[in-house]
DNA sequence: GCGACAG
DNA sequence: ATCTTGTCGC
């Protein structure tokens, strides 16, 4: 594996080729949610991809993987780590999906290279980074009904890294950021959007949902 | 040295 | 991530 110099040797190379312009098909068919599930007593997580129908929202497909972690969670590191199970998903999938949401950062993050950016470098593909709580930069301000966006600013050099978007009122915000190949402002809609009834998106919640169950089945 | 720290 | 039901507040 990777020791932790070579890692972020590696994140300072790819951050480089990230792509922060709007590079997708124009009718949106397909986008995906990604997520990996943990097993409280064994080294066991489960990536999760799940492609649903843009307009309608319904499930098209569904792909996991099951594997031992072969990397620690270290904040800065987390692509390391979720990563292997996550590619493992991709390869299985029958539909390409035009965009994806990571449940994770992408730019925003301390050296602008997060598992949304990571991921998205890594297949080349448009994915927006969309997480629950913040890793980096700082915010203020952001108001409190639904569509309320604050800019995640970061702290080393003022960069407009990402937003903390309010997806309902009154619920914490989580925090989108560009993965790949995806403006700001475009993944911020995108996530607006998929967020009709929850406070993440249904792409997010879909993909936790059949992650578990592939664990559960793994495991028995 | 102390606090912060995606999942 | 995970341990975990009812409960406080709008």
């Amino acid at each position: 594996m990777w020791s932790v110099d070579e890692a972020i040797r590696l994140q300072e190379e790819l951050s480089k080729q990230v792509i922060v312009a709007d590079q997708f098909s124009d009718p949106v068919k397909y986008i995906a949610g990604t997520d990996v599930e943990y097993d409280k007593d064994t080294d066991l997580i489960a990536g999760s991809i799940v492609v649903l129908d843009y307009l309608t929202m319904e499930t098209m497909e569904v792909a996991t993987h099951c594997m031992e972690a072969a990397f620690p969670y270290i904040p800065g590191l987390f692509s390391f780590r979720e990563m292997p199970p996550l590619l493992k998903a991709f390869e299985k999938l029958k539909i390409i999906p035009d965009i994806f949401i990571c449940d994770a950062q992408g730019l925003a993050h301390q050296r602008r290279f997060g598992l949304a950016c990571h991921f998205g470098v890594t297949i080349n593909l448009p994915v927006i980074g969309c997480g629950k709580t913040r890793l980096y930069g700082e915010y203020e301000g952001l108001g409190i009904e639904r569509g309320s966006i604050a800019p995640l600013m970061a702290q080393d050099n003022g960069q407009h890294i990402g937003n903390a978007v309010r997806t309902q009122k009154g619920i914490n915000p989580v925090f989108v950021s560009v993965g790949h190949k995806i403006s700001l402002e475009t993944a911020t809609g995108i996530v607006l959007r998929m967020s009709t009834r929850y406070r993440l998106p249904e792409t997010t919640r879909i993909a936790d949902h059949y992650g578990r169950l592939a664990m559960e089945a793994y495991k028995n």
